[in-house]
DNA sequence: CTTGCATGCAAGCCTAGACTTGCCTATGTT
DNA sequence: AACATAGGCAAGTCTAGGCTTGCATGCAAG
């Protein structure tokens, strides 16, 4: 689970989605890849984002929302606290 | 810089090695070899750990200090922070 | 000074996975 | 009905990088 987390974040695009999803939530697949081209010179198709998307999710750092035609996908923060503990000393877990 | 981080977490083996040197620090290429192969089942040729230690140590998560013919090898967990801190909202970086 | 131990360097192999291409489904619009 | 939009699926390509192999270096002990 924490493991997946890892493999997920060692994407370089996987995290600039992260960035994207971070500024705003509820974006569809279109809306994502219109920011990565525009916003951070990341020239992907919208299968490309869709599979990094799919990894995401499946690391539970994404969710996503189902409605009518479109997909809305949410950044979730939690599965990244409970990652970054595993390494910290014990006065570090606060 | 931050993203050095990410990309060096990315490999299961460079985790596993953080975990080793999280137990214990100072320890040498062989020891730490020694006690993947016991400790967490990673089958690995010195080789590949040394070369995954560059990695760790280029993006900053490890330091080392050479001694004669040892070089010891300590966890630095700095980089960590710093990186996590990426996808926070503003409360949570506290 | 030879032998053994701890590590570094360089080149090649080889697989995971990032990315694309092509086609398909579903929903909304006219 | 036709057409456009939003997304999914499956198969193939191709490169980055994880790992190995072989040799070299540096230090220590006998």
């Amino acid at each position: 689970m924490v493991d997946d987390v890892f493999d997920a974040l060692g994407a370089p695009a996987r995290r600039a989605i992260l960035d994207v999803l971070c500024l705003r939530d509820d974006q569809t697949l279109f809306e994502i890849v219109t920011r990565l081209v525009g916003d951070h010179d990341i020239d992907l198709t919208r299968q490309a984002v869709s599979q990094h998307l799919q990894v995401l999710e499946s690391a539970g750092l994404v969710r996503s929302r189902r409605e009518s035609r479109y997909k809305f996908h949410t950044i979730d923060t939690a599965p990244l606290h409970a990652a970054m503990r595993r390494w910290l000393t014990e006065e570090e877990r606060s």
